[in-house]
RNA sequence: GGGCGAAUUCCCGAGUGGCCAAAGGGGGCAGACUGUAAAUCUGCUAGCGAUGCUUUCGAUGGUUCAAAUCCAUCUUCGCCCA
């Protein structure tokens, strides 16, 4: 442990807020502290905003403190309604224990979870079983109902309406704490800034109930420069499983990210040393272009694997600066049958998933947004035919100026 | 429990009998310009076998030649009083 790991976190701009500076940096030479972060499973993969807390818990770990993943199989029953203007669907148990299944999977990928350097917990294990009673005169006595309803992230809620049942949020996410820190020894809860007051909910009532000293530590949330949480794409979230989001989609969308933010996604979702960060993030015009390809590549490898991130690094690679073709681009497989049996241009960017509708189709060919081969397409009703293909039985289909498909004939 | 008000397309938000697939903005997509960036300008933004047809303005039923718009009931939410 040469260097304080708040150092680390704080230089490499994870650190938004923390409950007490000056002993947490002290605690953190003086032992191996176990630490929290609280997933809830709301869908069936974790996202690029995850991403970033994984980061810091990877960095915890690498300093040699135990990161315990929380799977919020209890929480998620009822929803953090922290910052969001509705109410969340209600969610089924089966849903959720599937949801936190493929969470713990995922999570596994980045830490090893042997018991000894990282642990996994699921809420569901104590909050399911809990006493209504007994959970009030336990733990609700702590709690001041103005003090709650003062926290920033009920703010918005507390204009649109906030029902009761999810004020108790807080209250269980503060339980959670609280648990782990009686059972585990936990004394560190981290998450995103949005959680701020859940976290301090927790550390008081350690702090009631057991005079026990645990902190508190918020992350930055990755946003873009218009405030917009990062990490959206026009299929919705940009998801850490390969099935939903591909490699090469996923390395494109660091490598399209905006000039301004490359230096702080440089630091915080990948592991190169500080000054080639400060390097790299100075870059100027067109030559930062080369930092943003280091970004994509750096991001992929990690989540995705080496082998992965330098296929798409090749793919792009080929496609942007050589016009050409990659055998690991976005591929659509046809045979001859396919294209005999007639396949229109609307139809290929349907099985593309390019469009949602033929409306769609049909419009994006009127703003001449389809290419094929270099000619833009005019026509919404060209069907493909064998004179499309060359001589291996491939075609190039783009739409816009970034997405590109190979069309394969067999 | 009583009174009042609201619900519109991805989001915000106009529209109070036909000119409404529904203004405006945001977001998204595409085109121009560029560096796979930002900014800016322009076009598009319910669906379909498309000069037409079908579904949409919380739900159900009704009035009318014609309903997002009027009436009734219901649901949800907000505000005020208890």
């Amino acid at each position: 442990m040469s260097q304080n790991v708040y150092d680390i976190l704080q230089e490499r701009g994870f650190i938004e807020q923390c409950t007490d500076e000056e002993n947490l940096r002290k605690l953190f030479e003086k032992e191996r502290v176990k630490f929290y972060i609280g997933f809830d499973a709301t869908a069936d993969s974790l996202t690029a905003g995850h991403f970033l807390t994984i980061m810091a818990m990877m960095h915890m770990q690498r300093a040699g403190h135990i990161p315990i993943a929380l799977l919020g199989g209890g929480t998620t029953m009822i929803g953090d309604p922290s910052a969001k203007s509705d109410m969340r669907k209600m969610m089924t148990k089966e849903t959720i224990d599937h949801n936190a299944q493929c969470f713990h999977k995922q999570l596994s990928k980045f830490l090893k979870f042997d018991n000894e350097s990282a642990l996994v917990r699921n809420n569901a294990d104590w909050l399911l079983s809990m006493n209504y009673v007994e959970m009030l005169r336990e733990i609700g006595v702590h709690f001041t109902v103005n003090r709650m309803l003062a926290a920033e992230c009920y703010k918005q809620r507390w204009e649109r309406g906030l029902t009761f049942f999810e004020l108790n949020y807080m209250i269980m996410q503060s339980f959670d704490f609280y648990k782990l820190y009686k059972d585990d020894g936990c004394k560190l809860q981290m998450g995103g800034n949005d959680q701020w007051s859940n976290i301090i909910g927790g550390v008081e009532l350690i702090r009631r109930k057991e005079q026990g000293e645990a902190y508190g530590l918020t992350l930055k949330l990755l946003t873009t420069s218009d405030g917009i949480k990062m990490g959206k794409t026009m299929k919705g979230a940009l998801w850490l499983d390969p099935e939903k989001t591909s490699p090469y989609e996923f390395f494109q969308y660091w490598r399209n990210i905006e000039d301004v933010k490359v230096e702080e996604c440089l630091g915080l979702l990948t592991f190169l040393p500080m000054e080639e960060v400060r390097r790299l993030g100075a870059l100027q015009g067109s030559e930062i272009n080369k930092a943003k390809e280091i970004l994509a590549f750096e991001i992929t490898k990690t989540v995705h694997g080496e082998e992965e991130a330098t296929k798409s690094l090749e793919a792009a690679r080929a496609i942007f600066k050589n016009g050409g073709i990659s055998d690991d681009m976005p591929t659509v497989n046809y045979t001859r049958a396919d294209i005999e049996s007639g396949k229109d241009i609307i139809t290929v960017l349907s099985d593309m998933k390019l469009i949602k509708t033929r409306s769609e189709g049909r419009r994006l060919i009127n703003d001449g947004g389809v290419t094929l081969n270099d000619d833009k397409v005019t026509d919404p009703s060209l069907t493909l035919s064998d004179k499309d293909f060359n001589e291996n039985g491939i075609a190039i289909l783009r739409k816009g100026k970034k997405i590109v498909f190979k069309i394969q004939l067999n």
